[in-house]
DNA sequence: CAAATTTGTAGACTATAGTCCGTCGACCAT
DNA sequence: ATGGTCGACGGACTATAGTCTACAAATTTG
């Protein structure tokens, strides 16, 4: 498994948890509201501040967000 | 303090605490010697997939990585 | 059902991640 | 001195992150 779709996985699941949008993340971290749908589908990859600005909106800490995504890819290693 | 500015205090240190060059660190993770150079002086953020290179290559979690950045983003949160 | 909201997707674009070539200076050993 | 490793740095290049506009498909809600 990908990195860009595990951690595709675990923003949709965290942003969908906290009740929000796409489009109201993509307004609270200033991105714009088709690159989060790239990223949730694995279609694209984040650089560090992209992971921050996400954290920061979701008030997740993003050490959190890396260590359910690396978590992922290691229980689907095997794909 | 810029997330591109700490990664890059993280990553010298944790690459000289393995007692790695930079040369030998981009061999291992397979990126340009020089783009090594440039992350660690701030120059340059990493992609998601070049913090998990990364951290493989120096076998630090990759949340663990993230972790020390962002405290010593929050450390120096007056510059 | 219909209307409203949400998400997928495409295409064209700009900014920057990452490569590859080289040169230079600092440091450390012969 | 000089040979070797190491890191800073430049320029030119390619790949991709991230924007913007617009429309279609899906989902939710009354």
């Amino acid at each position: 498994m990908k990195p860009e779709e595990a951690f595709g996985i675990v923003l949709k699941r965290a942003r969908t948890n906290k009740g929000f949008s796409q489009e109201q993340l993509a307004l609270s971290c200033d991105l714009d509201r088709t690159f989060i749908s790239m990223l949730e589908r694995g279609q694209r990859q984040p650089s560090l501040t992209t992971i921050l600005a996400i954290s920061s909106s979701l008030r997740t800490p993003a050490d959190q967000l890396i260590k359910l995504t690396t978590d992922l890819i290691d229980e689907n290693s095997q794909n």
